[in-house]
DNA sequence: GACCAGTGATATACCGGTTTAGCACAGCGA
DNA sequence: TCGCTGTGCTAAACCGGTATATCACTGGTC
């Protein structure tokens, strides 16, 4: 019998049956080199003694931790309203308890402190794996994962990355959709708000957009850059709206900005749409909640969660990491742009 | 020398030094048993090869595992919009990661999918304590968590669990601070729609608000109760409204709510604050995004996370639970009560 | 009857730490 | 000189699993 309080161990099991600890973990773990009544009777005993595997004991001998690692880089005001990190924790979570996996989270603001938790985590052997996002330009997360060769997975980039497992997206054809609404709509001019050029989405959006909007209406569109904060995105938007020819609609680069510029228009003077038409790069319930509602490209956060789960647990398994695409980003019309 | 990909080990440290493991061991942990000079010199050889304990390895041997778990039970579409667990995880894990300890996390839907998890966690030595949150009356979790005895601090609850670490928060001065702020602006006849009753929480407030109003106004409040999902608030708020003596002002359960039922105003035909003030018990970022902003009790979630964490360490350090305060709630008054 | 292969188990090492028992030796007092 | 105490270290067990080498035994083959 196993005292109370006490946990059973295969010991434990091991005694109760009659083998050893090697028998038993032939047993549990469905492999060769036991017979079937045996195995039957070390199942049973396991049951009956309300076994379970310690992660801990097994992590250290398989010299994996059974955990993926998610640092969110971001200030904390951000945190209580940008919804996307919570819910692509829970995408990649939901994922990784399929698997028997879990995941360990931290939250800093900086990138740098980033790295120095994926190099902490990483000789402390607590995770097996990274998922990495919201990639910056020149992000010293990168150097640190692969210098020390940690199997991560890079979430939304334009190709492939050396090394590293990566879930990958073209933001051309979400722009371009973007111009064609907009100009079916009447509209030739358009500007759009950047999130700050660090992030190496920004920059490339910069690009892109300015090339499809050339292509579309054969002008170089204004854009300015904004940090994601309240007001920083009022007064972007001001700014562009003083121009001798002001344009009339903007792209935000994040849901958040386009729903603060719309909640605050009235006291500013603008009416939307009919001033200025408002399309948001990210689609969250957060453009339901302002009036008038506003128009943006949704994608299913889960769904690439679970591909970016999927990529890094191959790469664990295969040893080389593997790529995938984005799901596809779905224009949400709200009256934002049609009124 | 260690072969380059492997991680040094406390042996190769003793290699180096020309001493044991035991007293590589001793001398890192700084403990009595080994000269200044040895010491010296296995903290510059454990420097110098970069050696970082294996927290595996540690919890084997310790029997701890070195994190704690939260099971953030919600559905989906709600972790979208909800800032609060986000707020709350940010919270936990600065807490935590300041203990060298580390969050471990999982999103569910139903309460006894938590208490599986919570079993399933334990038995696997995943984690040493739990975070308890958002209780619902007679909550599978509390039971599971009791039967195993797992050491757990649960959070927002009206007083001393036995058992339990708890932090906690009495409802009624919030709920007086109210009444005499809607009170001082002309309102005699107040309403409150409530979150699901299965939320403890949302059952204690409504006794609260009852008997507050009664003190208040002599009379009787109109309260109902809805999902938190924005069709189901505007149809109970609609229901209060259709009342022969429609309520002034609503109290609602959470600023969710609040905000959509501000950011729809207009479509049902209500003016905020001239029809009907708005008042929401939790704060967040939400609440300055639409027009007019909602005034709402703000509270500490950063602060209560930390409490939290630092009466569950002392629970696990001394075998005792303990109790703490909820931050006070302030009343952050905007334009959606005072026009 | 000797040889061989396959089966079902045991014994044991191992993962990387912590912890305990024990040992060699120095310093000190009587 | 003997005994005693404390210091500084070693050796080895231990935590709970996994993995490997080995062995006894059975049955089939030539």
């Amino acid at each position: 019998m196993v005292e109370p309080g006490r946990r059973p161990t295969i010991a434990d099991i091991a005694r109760e049956v009659g083998v050893t600890k090697g028998a038993v973990s032939f047993a549990l773990n469905g492999r060769p080199g036991v017979s079937a009544d045996t195995r039957a009777r070390i199942l049973a005993a396991a049951e009956r003694l309300g076994w379970r595997p310690s992660t801990v004991a097994r992590s250290l001998s398989n010299l994996r931790s059974g955990s993926v690692g998610l640092v969110v880089t971001r200030t904390r005001s951000l945190l209580g309203v940008e919804p996307f990190y919570m819910r692509l924790i829970a995408g990649l979570e939901r994922a990784l308890h399929a698997d028997g996996r879990s995941l360990l989270l931290a939250v800093t603001e900086h990138p740098e402190d980033a790295a120095e938790i994926y190099r902490a985590w990483w000789s402390e052997r607590r995770v097996d794996g990274l998922v990495l996002t919201d990639l910056r330009t020149g992000d010293p997360r990168l150097a640190a994962v692969t210098d020390l060769g940690i199997p991560a997975v890079v979430l939304g980039v334009p190709g492939p990355l050396p090394g590293l497992s990566a879930v990958t997206g073209d933001d051309g054809p979400t722009l371009h959709a973007a111009l064609d609404h907009l100009a079916e709509l009447g509209h030739r001019w358009i500007a759009r708000v950047s999130g700050p050029s660090e992030f190496a989405h920004a920059a490339r959006r910069h690009a892109g957009f300015a090339a499809a909007h050339r292509a579309r209406f054969g002008t170089e569109p204004l854009q300015t850059t904004t940090r994601y904060v309240s007001d920083q995105v009022l007064a972007a938007t001001r700014e562009l709206l003083d121009h001798p020819e002001p344009p009339t609609a903007i792209v935000y680069d994040s849901d958040l900005m386009a729903v603060t510029v719309v909640g605050s228009a009235a006291e500013v003077g603008i009416r939307v749409p009919a001033d200025l038409a408002v399309l948001a790069w990210d689609d969250s319930p957060l453009c339901e909640l302002v009036r008038p509602r506003v128009t943006a490209f949704a994608h299913d956060i889960d769904a690439d969660g679970a591909t970016a789960v999927s990529l890094l647990l191959d790469q664990l398994a295969t040893g080389t990491p593997g790529h995938a695409a984005l799901s596809p980003r779905t224009l949400r019309i709200r009256e934002s742009t049609t009124g």
